[in-house]
DNA sequence: CTGAAAGCGCTTACAG
DNA sequence: CTGAAAGCGCTTACAG
């Protein structure tokens, strides 16, 4: 024997109905009730309202399960961040799930940035058969890329700017953010300057935000600056305590410090807060900037100067470059640079004559 | 004729494998398969050796849309919130995602506190067939309440405490939270009173901000304090920007308003900065109290007093309610308060003979 | 404009 | 410990 649906000689008590219910009650094969949901234009304005007014009767809501498994579409789009509890990647998960419309269900993962989580990410979001993956960054491991290429749907690597992009990818340049954030340091006549990050801790690290370091340390090679600290602080996630706790150490290590890059706003926030309860003025005494324009740096007083990256426009160009891709166009570049915006405010200022004057 | 799944003459170029490819290289059913990959105990030992074998060669990631299907069982959960940007959300859904284990998957939808939006996830949420519903909130339309009783799942209201739950809650009163605002405010000997939130625009509503607005002037009745004025500026979500915005409202109206409760923290951070803009001392000349305990109240300087409520453990709690749920516990209570915990930091202080003290 | 048949890739519910 | 048969609820690919 099989499976049997129901036993007893009551047909009814409709818990959750099926396309065949709607069919039975309007009067029509299924078929036709799936016409009148996919496309009404398609069957005759009275047979639609008759089926309609069955749909409507009965409470029918399709059961896309089945839908998927049939027509060999699912609708759903893995992304894969770091974590929630960060406004940038919330920024990029709405950007996202916006500029691919209601129809399709975003299906999020986040790996708190552990490496090992990745792959695991991977394997269960391919196996609920999504018609693309977007995943923060651009580190596999070998296993992991296997699963990607065999998975023969779009990738999108984003919050990166890859040279050789496993497929697609949306973002900018890591080390080009830290680089120009010593240059604008550099700029105002700083030169005993630090950067503060987060250090690897057994599995869990922030590949991008160590590239906004490297991209300092490159920015002070090229200026010929010796005078630089970099600081690696605590595991990722960076938050406003971790800013604090970095600046309190700088400040111990190396009283004279003139200007800070903190890898994310939210350190840098932290850093500030940290001068503050210390009686060190900012910019009188040490400029700070940060990474990723945070409202919180927009709206603190004095407000962080930053380096602007378009988070929600990350989301919003792989949502648009996959729309593209499953509507069968070749698409254009394969990696996108969203670039990079230094915006200078309050918190950095320019240096003359042994002490700093606000700009 | 009807659907043919590929031509010519080669067998393999297998892009995607199926189970049923796997059980042909190991040389056993799809039976066997199945279970090796759901309880490889079943299934004698060199068997299983096979055909684990076989599912590496292959690269071999099962259909889980087919299986739930089948199974009847999407290990899907939904979860409706207001938005993703908002740390305390993002917790919730983090502690949510942590309490389900990694065999289910959030499927996140969000409204932007526009109230339409509820019915349209509902459906488009149902329609994956989850296993369960969370949603923040407890005000549904007609129509969303019978989707949601028909579909025969439990469904958790979160972030609030209605006196009739549609099926179970976890969260606290929203009411309570800002009646013990008001309460710590005129403890402190307080007496001009304000609080900050957002308005109505339309569709667009912040039902647990106003429920904390209620709470707030029913404790001015409820002390018999004439002086106290409730300021609704924007649309939610409210924001630094948004507390700064109202802030500078309110001391244009009223110059000497002792203390004012705003109905986020992130309004109450905005409302500080404002302060610190214009030279109003805070707490010297005004109280500020928040709500939520956000991070940047608890790092700020000086740090902002609020009404903690556990985000995380309202999904951690939701979370494991469902396991138990899913496990055929008969579960308890229906309506699981968490409580709200009034945490006094340095933005609120002692008023005495007519000016304020530190607390 | 409408419908009958087949099948998507799994798991259930047996039987041996 | 293993497998053959049936079916989950839809959509595809026809035919009329």
């Amino acid at each position: 024997m099989t499976r049997q649906k129901k036993a007893g000689p009551t047909p009814a008590s409709p818990a959750k109905p099926t396309m065949r219910d709607v069919s039975r009650l309007a009067g029509v094969s299924t078929m036709t009730v799936s016409r009148v949901l996919a496309d009404p234009s398609l069957v005759a304005l009275d047979t639609r309202e008759r089926v309609m007014r069955a749909v409507e009767q009965l409470g029918y809501v399709p059961d896309l399960v089945a839908g998927s498994l049939s027509s060999r579409r699912t609708n759903f789009v893995g992304l894969i961040l770091p974590t929630l509890t960060n406004s940038n990647f919330a920024d990029t998960a709405q950007g996202l799930a916006e500029a691919l419309g209601a129809s399709y269900q975003l299906l999020i993962g986040y790996t708190l940035y552990r490496g090992g989580e990745e792959e695991r990410l991977v394997r269960s979001l391919l196996a609920r058969r999504p018609q693309a993956l977007v995943i923060a960054g651009t580190l596999h491991t070998a296993s992991t890329r296997r699963m990607l290429l065999n998975a023969d749907i779009p990738v999108v690597e984003i919050w990166d700017h890859p040279d050789a992009p496993l497929d697609k990818a949306v973002g900018f340049s890591n080390f080009e953010a830290g680089r120009a954030a010593a240059r604008h340091l550099l700029s105002l006549g700083l030169r005993r300057l630090a950067a503060i990050g987060s250090e690897a801790d057994g599995d869990v690290r922030d590949a991008r935000g160590e590239a906004r370091l490297q991209g300092f340390s490159a920015a002070l090679r090229e200026a010929g600056v010796e005078d630089g600290t970099i600081l690696r602080h605590g595991a990722a996630p960076v938050s406003y305590g971790h800013g604090a706790a970095a600046m309190s150490l700088l400040l111990r290590e190396w009283p004279d410090v003139e200007g800070v890059f903190a890898v994310s706003d939210s350190s840098a926030f932290g850093a500030l807060m940290e001068c503050r309860r210390r009686g060190v003025e900012v910019p009188g005494q040490v400029s700070i900037m940060g990474f990723g324009d945070f409202e919180v740096g927009r709206e603190c007083e004095p407000a962080i100067s930053t380096i602007r990256v378009d988070a929600k426009g990350i989301g919003a160009r792989a949502g648009e470059l996959l729309r593209a891709l499953f509507e069968g166009a070749g698409a254009g570049a394969n990696a996108l640079d969203l670039g990079i915006e230094v915006v200078p405010r309050g918190t950095t200022a320019l240096r003359v004559a042994g002490r700093q004057l606000e700009t």
